[in-house]
DNA sequence: TTTGCCAGAGTGAGTGCTTACTCACGACCA
DNA sequence: TGGTCGTGAGTAAGCACTCACTCTGGCAAA
């Protein structure tokens, strides 16, 4: 096997058991096993533990593929209502999605928010890099076609807050058994996306007129960075 | 020193330890010195680590002594606005408080998030048997007076939102460095509140007025169940 | 084609150190 | 004098990390 894919296939396995187990509750033994090699071979890839950790941490940073057509989309109340709409479809997933990626990022993200932060900052300065200018520049459509009230002179924190709401309901949604069981699960999403689109300020017709709506399969997406 | 003192000490001492460093990342020898005794009678007076974080996360369910006043108050749009207002500026404290005391139990029940979630549970049912009525009493009595509209058929959910949102803020401020530097940090306590407000179904007059107010220093204090 | 060679993939039994936990024994006090 | 508070030097297991070694595939010389 050639160096790089193994390579690879060690931070792959890595990933899964920092992801579940954080940095000190894992061993490298248990990561040369889920990468089915020694350890020894381990060692020969990556000079330290940390090292191993770091460049999970510094890959999970890049690359960001099925957002970009949300960033597309012409500033609007309707784009605005996407964007929540598929920020909330996403983190509700997470804990259902079969392949984990997001919840080992969640997992990572939330680690990182316990420890000095600087991966959570650098993931945060990405997303709000990104996202921010769209739901700003929508925001402000939406205020412009009298769709919402304008409220505060922060766009960018109704933005962080409605980002809290749903990465919180994910985390507590990540356990096998929930921290937390809504009422209604079945109209869950729709609530969170009210309780967002309102809190931004959107007046009660414009939410119920988008909300009806059918949306785009394809909008159901990320929001972490980086997709699945 | 008597039995019973120096349980309070070790416990005291392993909380710290625990909430800085999580369950894997913290070691006994660490714990007995932060207690300022030996190892060995650390393990007369608890039979294993475990025994010892069990006991700590146990000690955390019990007890809440300032929230009762606030769960006394008749419900009204006064109390809910009251109620979000407490709850917004007790998260935005717990970086800033001196005694750490409530950094350590969101560190505490955010590792549970990524553990088993059993704490966690244990938590978001004392809070939401405690809280909730209250808060749903007065949204409902808000709705009757005019101050609301009537927004979906679950308000318990609402007030997760609201809790999910300013947990995530106080989150994202626990590192020396904050992951987020939110805009206009002078206001943020107001912006946060309005947000809230707003989505759980507040008018804006009805938030303008209420928020405009002072309030009774009183009032500024928990959540989490146990207060500081 | 065969032979000899070598770079690097891969191993597993080590290394010394740290860990959770124990135990024999002193110090103090009713 | 017995109980219990307290210690510090243990122990075995587990940790991150190393090292001497084998195996394999490719390639140039014979």
């Amino acid at each position: 096997m050639t160096s790089d894919l193994r390579r690879e296939l060690i931070l792959s396995a890595a990933k899964r058991c920092f992801a579940r187990n954080g940095f000190a509750g894992t061993t490298t033994k248990s990561v040369a096993a889920a990468a089915s090699i020694s350890e020894g071979l381990l060692f020969k890839h990556f000079p330290t533990k940390s090292a191993l950790y770091a460049e999970i941490l510094a890959e999970e940073c890049e690359a960001d593929p099925a957002l970009n057509k949300l960033l597309g989309l012409a500033p609007s109340t309707e784009t605005l209502v996407v964007l929540v709409r598929g920020m909330v479809g996403h983190f509700l997933q997470v804990s259902h999605a079969p392949d984990q990626e997001e919840a080992q990022r969640l997992r990572l993200m939330t680690n990182s928010h316990l420890d000095d932060g600087e991966f959570a900052r650098l993931l945060y300065e990405k997303i709000g890099g990104l996202i921010g200018p769209a739901f700003i520049a929508s925001l402000e459509q939406a205020i412009a076609a009298g769709d919402a009230s304008p409220v505060g002179r922060e766009p960018l924190n109704l933005f962080w807050f409605a980002h809290h709401t749903v990465l919180m309901m994910a985390l507590t949604q990540l356990p096998a058994v929930p921290c937390l069981t809504y009422a209604e699960a079945a109209g869950l999403e729709r609530q969170a996306c009210e309780f967002i689109l309102r809190g931004i300020g959107l007046t009660e017709p414009a939410i119920a007129a988008h909300l009806d709506r059918e949306v785009s399969p394809d909008f159901g997406l990320p929001v972490t960075a980086e997709s699945a």
